[in-house]
DNA sequence: AATGAATGAGTTTTCATTCAT
DNA sequence: AATGAATGAAAACTCATTCAT
């Protein structure tokens, strides 16, 4: 609520370090950004950056991992709401339309950003990101044993999936047409149909999923991310 | 054929110049790659450059737009080659697919480095990419009016498609599994699929359609690169 | 004795950052220790630093001149000892080797980082030095009126002869072959040669002299360095 | 002749950063000096500089480098022109005395900055000091195998001559009463007397030496020197 | 056609130091 | 007595670009 407002010093530093640097990062690029116009955007000088975040590459990979991390937490809860199949992945494709689209800034950092990462810890972070893409794999190939997608690939539906998701972050507003809760039940629509999910005769639709509705999870996520408190950056 | 051999001077210096720009930004971002690194890539001097390129820009403009000018014409045959919104739609999915994989490096560029053109170099390019982009939008909504599309948003679908297909440049890899024409037309599969077209009761798939061969297109698309010469820094 | 164990709090804070100061100065150099880094050695916050020591460059004016006063005071009561210009000559190499070698980080310090100090500061440190070097001036001046010393150029021997025994610290090791008494010992047998010390046809040597046994001023400087308490940062 | 003016542009980029480069580094530490100011006093940009020297510590490792091999060299032929020890040891101690005295800078910068060097760099360097450190050894012990040295420990001697004479570079001026030759023969003397060189009762004295004149090798070290151009910062 | 030399403004990062607490 | 926070100035180094040759 009060967190809209950022420039002063009502929130601590570090929170207005991370901030400023989602904002700046996203919007041109962790290279183009200087640590002066960082700080400047944060209310510090640029040495008193140091004292709370270490080298600008620290501050990106915490950036990512945090991120990362709590997106993982979020879809591993929605995987294990269900045993079936489809259920998973709408629910997959639900939580991961919610987090982009809430921390469409973040979305974009990781996926534009990793290969401004040195060696080590580029390794770590796509480790992360691996971890999180891999349930998707898994609930595609959970699907197929079940006989409730007929896709002939699942491998390369679960690559266009994920970029179908992934894109988002690049060109949702949240002053859009549409709600993010529609975007969402509508992705994972698509996602059904291009999984060719079916009982039967029957083409599954997201309205056949006994799954909770769509605002229920929104909430949530918001109120998760407001633990990793810096997340808030853009309202939802 | 010959081509494929590029270190020396066998080829001319502002191809070169090209090749190793694209395959440069790439793999490491406009911003993080110097000119004397380009240079040497290149195997010319740091002052050298200037002679062909202009600036550092201008060679990321050109990179650009010779690109999707090349992929716009490819789209707009195929798009004109028929009548009919599905074929259209498997037309422009199979093409955008086989430029991006024959052109993963341009391809990367464009997606990730808009952000680094200054304002009116930026507007510029983004509105070649509207252009390219508007064939897709033209198909959907084509094919809503003729029946053949059951999509209840149109709009969300194009983004959704097109995010698809551009994430295959992150991805594909030509020594993969799958071959490009196998994923052009399984992602025109996963349009229809996702459009929900259907004539009648029957659900279209990419076999009901009246289309040339994916390896006539490819063909084609290759024989249109070599024109634009240094497009063929990636071998297909 | 219990002046060993340094790291912990045991020890004054004080003296503790006295200890690291001499000791990572003397290894890497006063600019290139940071005070973070000396905080860091002695245990404190870099902010702590600042309620004992002053500035950085106060801490290295306090080391140098209290080793060179302690020193001073050590070398003239060599040299108060005796009348005779072959002894005093004697007593000062043996007293300078003793301090040299006991105190080889202060040695260095004092020897390499007087350049780092502001105008002021240095003419202080170098009117010091200048009054402890002076003795051993004195001494061969009074040699080569006593007729005992035949050296062509008295002042070119001193030179030599200090040089010769600063560098001690420069290689000195305690666990060599060669106790501390016995280089001050052969020091001074060189410094004989080299004044072509003799009396008559005799050629001095420093089993000729009357001199206490070298241990014994081993001990007493020992003894006087506790009282100059920090100085016994490494041990004899 | 006309190298002893240095400020314009008379003489090229690189040597007159080299010179300024050996002068401030010997007044005030190569710590001690920023870039811009090294570029200041060649009468260059600071990123000029970059264009001739690579890193600040490429630049220190040149200057150790060169003066270390020309100086190994001039010692080598000294050594190499007597089968004799003292003349041997006669030939090093001149040769090292002029060699100091003529680049006192160089001395100063070698003594001292060892330190401020990096692991790699610091050994490579260290090698090259012991290989010329290594010729006053050999000398040494063939003289105590010859039977001319009566030194009871060799090797402490060759630790005191090796600081008496590298202590030079910091006092020596050619301003001074005492000429660079006076001092490279007295400087011998003295290293005779200490090595306690005698043929019989007769003890050694430079006198005693099959040796060419002092100047003689002066004026060789000032002609090689040329060649290495840079090295005549200072004037002799 | 091509380059070595040169630079001003820029980069990220560290410095010694102060101060409110 | 002790410290976390903060900073202006400076560190070494790189940048894209120009220009005389």
């Amino acid at each position: 609520m009060s967190r809209t407002s950022d420039r002063a010093s009502s929130v601590g530093a570090e929170v207005r370090i991370l901030r400023a640097a989602i904002r700046l990062f996203a919007a041109r690029g962790f290279q183009a950004i200087g640590i002066r116009e960082l700080a400047d955007a944060a209310g510090l000088s640029s040495a008193a950056l140091y004292h709370y975040m270490g080298t600008k590459e620290d501050l990106l990979v915490r950036i990512m991992a945090e991120a990362l991390q709590a997106w993982y937490d979020v879809a591993r809860d929605a995987c294990n709401a269900t045993g079936d199949a489809a259920e998973k992945l709408c629910g997959l494709i639900r939580s991961h339309v919610i987090c982009s689209g809430l921390f469409t800034l973040e979305s974009v950092v990781i996926d534009t950003e990793i290969r401004a990462l040195s060696e080590e810890r580029r390794s770590a972070i796509i480790a992360l990101r691996d971890q999180y893409e891999g349930l998707l794999d898994d609930a595609l190939q959970l699907g197929v044993q079940q006989g409730v997608f007929h896709t002939p690939d699942p491998r390369l539906l679960r690559l266009g999936l994920l970029e179908m998701c992934n894109g988002l972050s690049r060109w949702y507003r949240p002053s859009g047409r549409t709600s993010l809760e529609q975007i969402a039940d509508q992705f994972a629509d698509i996602a059904l149909a291009a999984a060719r999910a079916q009982r039967g005769e029957h083409r599954l639709s997201v309205d056949d999923m006994n799954l909770p509705p769509c605002s229920l999870l929104l909430d949530q996520v918001k109120a998760r991310a407001t633990k990793v408190d810096f997340l808030m950056a853009n309202p939802g």
